[in-house]
DNA sequence: GATGAATGAGGGTTCATTCAT
DNA sequence: AATGAATGAACCCTCATTCAT
């Protein structure tokens, strides 16, 4: 990633794998931004070995043909994305700022779902998903943002307030994923998919409104019903 | 429309469509089929104009250039199916079978969310919104199936039934939307979009999950049982 | 000419040819201004039936074809501009304000032969002689401007003047042929065919280079100054 | 030059143009001579690439686009001929011969300027000089045949008859121009601007009334009157 | 005579892909 | 491995022209 733009890779280290790796990476970069403004059709191979500053036929070198590069790139941004998201350990230890830690949460998750170029992958990938059956892998539960990596931290938090009592989900993963994808698909309808910038405001009531609907379904009642629970 | 796709009007009776209409909608038909099937940049105005069995300037005369016959062919599948949506009126009204009732109404919605058009229709507009502002007005919260119609209706039942003490929906609105996004977005996850057909235990177990969601939100526990939990 | 534009001209004197002249009219009119604007390729015949305010169709039923269409065109603009060609008739009668007159007259004759509207129909008919011979007659010698009119009255001037020996041009028909040539070729080229449009020094210039080569051609030299040679 | 419509260049000698240049070559011939021909909406780019025995692609690799082609054609055309221009060194040498040289002048130049690709290109540029602005400097006083090459020659001839006291033309510059304009004017009208043969005694017909003009202009009066001359 | 709808041909341009170096 | 040049297919769109009313 240092070089990914250099013409003239004189002397790179003599550890490299093969040929010339920043190439590869250039190329990649260029393709995905492409693709994500463009779509799969109209992005131009010419375009991109411009932007990557390569010829066209070292992309052709590289990924074979356009199809595999578009793979290529979805795969990427997909495991890229899952990578880099972060998690703010810090929520959802507090039984008493359950609430406000869900609320919290939830516009994070939002934001990072709704961010512009996460959208468009997404779009992307939904557009492209009937024509090119590789990119079924990268279609659905597993994508960007709402990845296993966070998904995975969200279940076991529900698990431990769970058996701490605050909550009363018998199954984690559900309730989980309830929270989830109420935020999800509120987020994706009001911004049209992402197309249409939210307002803060907006943002806030899809949370509250996720946050209530899972209060509401997992919370075990407070104060004097607390020691019973559901279950 | 019975007659449309005539390639042959020479001896038609006279009552039978002539001129305009009959081609007009022909070419509807046959885009909203190409569309549909490669997505709009693959879609050919050659291959619509033969399909439709009419010349390509005639397309260009009804509708002006290929980006307006697209969207108008998504604004007519808009309100085409939310028209043609069938409500099931005998549902959610006998408190007793409130479980049932929501299990088959998410079937049917299911269902009919994940015809294979309906999803590949989906797709398509979630692909070119980015492209085309015109969509905004066909993508997100009146999109087809979840359309005004049923949605109005479940709202109302929600409603109706609050007020019978069987549920505890201060939000109507929001308890119907609640029910009927976790069933949307679970099966457009689990169908990659309406890509891969779902084996109907699947479509049981996103049925039952929303259900149970909704239930444990909503219903008001029965007064003498609440001691003793759900389930 | 009264009423062209009128789409509907439902009471029109009885004496009328035929059918509707007040289309013909209108066609004409557009298509001169299209023809002349766009040239005979780019020009459309979709674009003249919408400004002339009429069918596609009646444009056949009048002129036949494009080509016929632009042929009237030209030739209607020819003699119209020959029509309209003005006389100043007060020029190059007082043999001692030769040189004024000349100059003179050579500033009308440059600004009438540049108006950009005549010179653009120059170049059309330029542009397509050699694509539609029925153009030979509306290119060249009679052309626009330096129309038969203006010429046969300055070869009348020059005939009388020669007779007043004031000049010697025993061929008055060349001398006037020089005087126009010169102002006419240095007008065209100066502003590449009337696209560029000249200062008035540049055109006065064009007249005084003009004037000077045809008293230094044609005027008799004052008898007893002759010695002394001009200016 | 020698191989450049080659098609199958599989063994060339290793010297022969390879690549780049004959193809280029090959298409400025051929679009040259299509446009020549049809004008340049009516030349197609696909006619020019069969005939130049390229893709059509190619034909934008090099140029860009059908504008692109054009203006290089006509830049190209406008530096060859000039180039190509050939000048009779032994003319206008003799002052005894003056007349005669003129005349032979004449003839030759007329000639030049009436070849027909000469005159198509021409109407070509006057033709086009409105739609592409680029055109400018190919249109007017540096056009083919009269271009600086054999302008500058004739004043220079004039500068030096009138040093010798043969001519009096006190601006060589304007005095070789008013032969050239004459010339030139009367042979692009009698000749429809070349799409008309001349005979060769309408040829003679000019040149004798151009040098019928010019020497009444500037020939220093001979044998007894010269001392005293115009000036 | 006038219209609106329809046609078939064709044009410029762009694309993914391959060959020769 | 990388390049520049070249390809052939396709696509959107426009045009002059005709048919049926």
């Amino acid at each position: 990633m240092a070089s990914t733009t250099t013409t003239e890779p004189a002397t790179l280290p003599s550890g490299a794998p093969r040929g010339l790796p920043g190439k590869r990476t250039a190329i990649m970069r260029a393709a995905t931004r492409i693709f994500i403004a463009a779509g799969y059709e109209r992005a131009s191979l010419d375009t991109v070995a411009a932007e990557a500053g390569v010829s066209k036929q070292t992309i052709y070198n590289h990924f074979g043909d356009k199809e595999r590069l578009f793979v290529a790139v979805v795969d990427e941004a997909r495991t890229g994305a899952d990578r880099d998201t972060e998690l703010d350990e810090t929520l959802l230890v507090d039984p008493d700022a359950l609430e406000q830690d869900l609320l919290r949460l939830g516009r994070q998750f939002v934001a990072a779902t709704l961010d512009p170029e996460v959208s468009a992958l997404r779009r992307l990938i939904i557009a492209e998903v009937a024509h090119h059956p590789q990119l079924h892998r990268s279609c659905g539960a597993d994508e960007p943002q709402s990845g296993p990596k966070l998904l995975g931290w969200l279940i076991q938090r529900v698990a431990v307030l769970t058996a701490q009592g605050v909550l009363s989900a018998d199954r984690p993963d559900r309730a989980a994923a309830h929270f989830v994808s109420q935020l999800t698909y509120e987020g994706q309808q009001r911004s049209k998919y992402g197309t249409l910038p939210l307002a803060p405001w907006e943002i806030d009531e899809i949370c509250a409104d996720a946050t209530d609907l899972f209060l509401r379904a997992y919370r075990v009642p407070p104060a004097h019903t607390r020691a019973k629970g559901r279950r």
